[in-house]
DNA sequence: TTCGCGCTGATGTGATCACAAAACAAGTAT
DNA sequence: ATACTTGTTTTGTGATCACATCAGCGCGAA
């Protein structure tokens, strides 16, 4: 959950390792702006602010659009059936209401159309953008009531299968935009 | 130099440290891309190729467009002149032919600017590519001989001052992907 | 001369410890 | 009842050490 803290020895010890590696590992998620690190050191999961996730969901649109539009030529039927299989279990999850499963695998049909892009530096930011808003998205994403799967999903994968470049970058826009836009209260 | 490795030892000694410090340090680092660990551990600065330089080149075009777009109605006069002067500082390193000078202030003439967009994500997202640029921008600036200062930054100064938003957009785009062209071969 | 092999030195990793600082709790005074 | 203070516990930091592993180098054979 948001805010909630750790400690570098609660971590080694559920690790089962001691705490210089415990240490490392929340240093880096730090750096990536996935855990919060006090003045004093203390760690915690961050608390996003309704600004922070509408600079986010801006990042994501921004980044994904252009990975999307990147991934475009080169995606084949192989590709798009990949997709397809995934979105069932999105709507899968959707349906049986696990929100860690739902968040898993809406990033993983994302990730896999991303990966065509041949873009490692973009994608790497989005999945830093993805990492911090990590609790957050648990958080609300948990307490939704949803039976419909995403919509916006379909026609990504409607304008790969059209070719059609401003459609897919529409789509790909408004499943970010309106997929965050209900995390911001 | 990118590609000069480097050793935990030996970055604690030259700064009157243990490996510890210098370990996380440099751990954070590689994870912000600005420095390459082998899959055995070994350090080094990272060489890009110039397909990684393309993409971060439209990472920056991408976000900081949207940083100069957001900053745009909150320019006021006082910023405008702290450019102005910051602008000053570039074209004298650029004529004393300082490379780092000269990667300092023109990165300082950006932050400038995109601190006032109030987008914090956005901006440590800047900040990361432009760590990851680093050893490359200085070698290659090094070997650049340059006796103009750049023009894009005097476009972005007038569009501010007009409140021109197209027209600060272009400029910035301009000034980011005309400034790394020259970076790949 | 060149390729392969074994060895040695160097390097990163993880664990443990001492220490300082911050957080917490309890007790007391107002 | 509340606020302040003091003592105790927890927590992160940095240093040091043992160890496994890898890179580099030299030696020898084809």
């Amino acid at each position: 959950m948001p805010g909630v803290a750790m400690t570098l020895r609660g971590i080694g010890n559920e690790f089962g390792v001691s705490m210089t590696p415990a240490r490392e590992a929340v240093r880096r998620l730090a750096a990536e702006g996935a855990l919060t690190m006090s003045s004093s050191g203390r760690i915690s999961t961050p608390e996003l602010t309704n600004e922070r996730i509408e600079e986010l969901a801006a990042l994501r649109a921004l980044i994904e659009v252009e990975l999307a539009s990147r991934a475009l030529p080169r995606a084949h039927m192989a590709l798009i059936e990949r997709l397809q299989a995934i979105n069932g279990s999105v709507a899968e999850a959707v349906a049986h209401r696990d929100a860690v499963s739902y968040i898993r695998t809406n990033l993983e049909f994302h990730r896999t159309l991303y990966l065509r892009a041949q873009a490692p530096a973009m994608l790497a930011m989005t999945e830093t953008v993805w990492l911090q808003m990590g609790p957050t998205m648990r958080a609300l994403y948990g307490r939704l009531r949803r039976t419909e799967p995403p919509q916006y999903h379909r026609l990504i994968i409607a304008a790969l299968r059209a070719g059609d470049e401003p459609g897919l970058r529409l789509a790909v826009r408004s499943d970010v935009t309106m997929g965050l836009r209900m995390l911001a209260t």
